[in-house]
RNA sequence: GCCCUGGUAGCUCAGCUGGAUAGAGCGACCGCCUUCUAAGCGGUAGGUCAAGAGUUCGAAUCUCUUCCAGGGUACCA
């Protein structure tokens, strides 16, 4: 809103400046080309606008576009300045106490934009196989990918989130041969895995299946030796569980799909022979060595990729294709991935078949994530397929939700990230999630205060609460923004910090970045302690108690909305 | 070889659609609790933005080359 106004304001004065000639040989002027920007130096002001971009159709220099338009400008409650190409402006309290005024209006609400235009949104992530318990690297989509979801619907799209299960191929007869071992070492059986390099790549060997086995058998009983139950039977058994364990550990990672899809169901329901007749359709399928071959190079791939196998089965992208097909076709404008780096070689090949399938694959978004390093006392321990592997749910045990959300989220999906267990664990500054929760149970701590009889430390005397429960109330409920004008001077960047929420949630959610949450949160945080520590809320002064009770009241309102709404992350009341 | 990410303060990272003196947190050092949570705040020190060249009035940001790190390069999933 403060952003705005100033723009709308420069805006108009330029047109104004432009209709009387001021601004030399420009005729008319482009909307969008002037960006508000934040100084780098807080000094010149709280916003600014760069001029120099209009030098090229003026012809004339920067600092004299800056002052023709800023003449042009009558308002008084706001001061405007030039410095070389830019036009620097600082918030009277009018539009401070009026952003105030809009938290207590919009309250969840606050920062949502209007008239957006709105998207039907495909979001898929994680999608792994059922065939063990996630490790690390899940944990990081599984972050992203909800924050994201929350992120994007808080914007105003229509999302659907889906984990595309990875139950057809070879690698869950892989799980049922591993369970085969276990419950044959359960019975007794003198057995273990191959160690032979090759053969044991047809194995699970991670002794999550031990307590798989033992449920089997206490399921049955009578059971002596499983010479006589198919491999499939265990595969579906086992993948059922994992399944299960998968599931489990979302629900408590606070990570919730609106659907599981199967790769089995999808092979079953025909569609993803039909996705091949398709291709064969388009002209873009040739054989080779006895298999069918996708001509994937006529578009950005940089070859050919088989579709159809010389043994008449399908590979692995045939089925994804079927799948991303099948998106379009439920409706879907939009469809966002999060895959991890090891797949960015996917890319090309997805897009290429749906555009020989006709669809618009630039409607396809892959955002591709690097890899989490797990840090143990200072040293890194490179995740992978390693077998002393670290599984989600362990580091969730460990470091707890809360923690192990926000650190999943707070990097840049284009950096690996070195998730540090020891300060994921602290309880203090060096830790950014308790840094920022401590903010929030601070805030609340002040609003149970100024309603509770005070006592006095040293006489134990007791005297009324500096408010009462209805006075906070109609405080609250019937905020004006005049309320809040005592308390602007020293609260100035508080709020502006408050304004910024706005900007973020715009290009966060358009960006698809959602570390930028964080930060904002941690920066919140960090204003909020300041004015803590610089300003006494509860005082004599009723007034200005009132304004400053009003002002912590929107900042635990906006830290609310991101930690749990967007973040999923506890904002607790006492810590 | 080719493709994708990175390389910015001791550490972890922002900034990258070119623009005002390169920022934050942690760590180090110096201060601040008779008052609402010191799990906090204020301050100081710390940088040839990997290297080189180019484009530009202007480059951490764009282009090219080189070096370093991680990942990928299956008729596996």
């Amino acid at each position: 809103m403060i952003k705005d106004y100033f723009i709308n304001t420069v805006e108009q004065a330029l047109q104004e400046a432009i209709k009387s000639n001021k601004v030399g040989q420009m005729s008319e002027y482009e909307k969008g080309t002037l960006v508000v920007e934040k100084p780098k130096n807080p000094d010149f002001g709280d916003f600014a606008i760069n001029v120099s971009s209009l030098a090229r159709v003026a012809h004339i220099a920067p600092p004299m576009i800056a002052n023709a338009i800023v003449a042009e400008i009558s308002d008084t409650e706001n001061a405007y300045s030039v410095v070389g190409g830019f036009i620097n402006f600082k918030a009277g309290k009018k539009l401070l106490s009026n952003l105030v005024g809009e938290v207590f209006k919009k309250r969840e609400n606050f920062g949502k934009p209007e008239n957006i235009n709105s998207e039907k949104i495909l979001l898929e992530y994680i999608s792994a196989n059922p065939t063990g318990p996630f490790h690390i690297g899940h944990g990081r989509w599984a972050a992203m990918g909800s924050v994201l979801a929350n992120l994007l619907k808080f914007y105003g799209h229509d999302v659907y989130q889906e984990f595309y299960i990875n139950d057809a191929g070879s690698q869950i007869k892989k799980l049922g041969n591993s369970l085969a071992i276990r419950i044959r070492q359960e019975l007794g059986e003198k057995v273990d895995f191959p160690t032979d390099e090759v053969e044991r790549k047809n194995y699970y060997p991670g002794d999550y299946l031990v307590p798989v086995a033992k449920k089997y058998l206490s399921e049955n009983p009578q059971l002596k030796n499983i010479d006589n139950i198919d491999v499939k039977t265990l595969s579906d058994y086992a993948k059922l569980e994992m399944e299960k364990l998968q599931r489990a550990l979302l629900d408590n990672f606070r990570v919730h799909f609106d659907r599981f899809y199967s790769e089995l169901d999808l092979h079953k329901s025909g569609k993803v022979e039909k996705c091949v007749d398709l291709l064969r359709k388009s002209g873009k399928i040739y054989e080779k060595d006895g298999a069918e071959w996708f001509r994937s190079s006529d578009y950005d791939d940089d070859q050919d990729r088989v579709i159809k196998k010389a043994d008449g089965s399908n590979t692995y992208l045939t089925a994804d294709i079927a799948y991303h097909a099948d998106k379009f076709d439920r409706g879907f404008d939009r469809l966002i991935n999060i895959w991890g780096a090891d797949h960015h070689g996917y890319i090309p090949r997805v897009k290429a078949s749906l555009e020989a399938l006709g669809y618009d694959s630039t409607k396809l978004e892959v955002l591709l994530g690097q890899l989490v390093n797990l840090v143990i006392n200072g040293n890194e321990v490179r995740m992978g397929k390693r077998k002393n592997m670290v599984t989600l749910d362990d580091l969730i045990e460990e470091v707890g939700v809360d923690a192990t959300r926000f650190w999943m989220t707070m990097r840049n999906i284009d950096t690996t990230l070195d998730f540090d267990i020891e300060l994921a664990k602290t309880n203090s500054d060096e830790n950014p999630v308790f840094y920022v929760q401590y903010a929030h149970a601070r805030c609340c701590s002040i609003l149970r205060h100024v309603v509770s009889e005070q006592v006095n430390a040293e006489t134990g005397e007791k005297t009324k609460a500096p408010m009462s429960e209805n006075e906070l109330k109609a405080l609250i409920d019937g905020f004006t923004p005049d309320v809040v004008l005592p308390t602007l001077e020293t609260a100035k960047k508080l709020v502006l910090k408050l304004e910024e929420y706005k900007s973020m949630i715009k290009t966060s959610a358009e960006n698809r970045q959602v570390y930028t949450i964080c930060r904002y949160v941690q920066e919140l945080a960090s204003e909020f302690h300041s004015f803590y520590n610089a300003n006494r809320v509860i005082s004599d002064d009723k007034q200005m108690m009132s304004a400053r009770i009003a002002l912590v009241w929107a900042v635990k309102t906006v830290l609310y909305n991101a930690l749990e709404g967007l973040l999923a992350v506890d904002a607790p009341e006492r810590m």
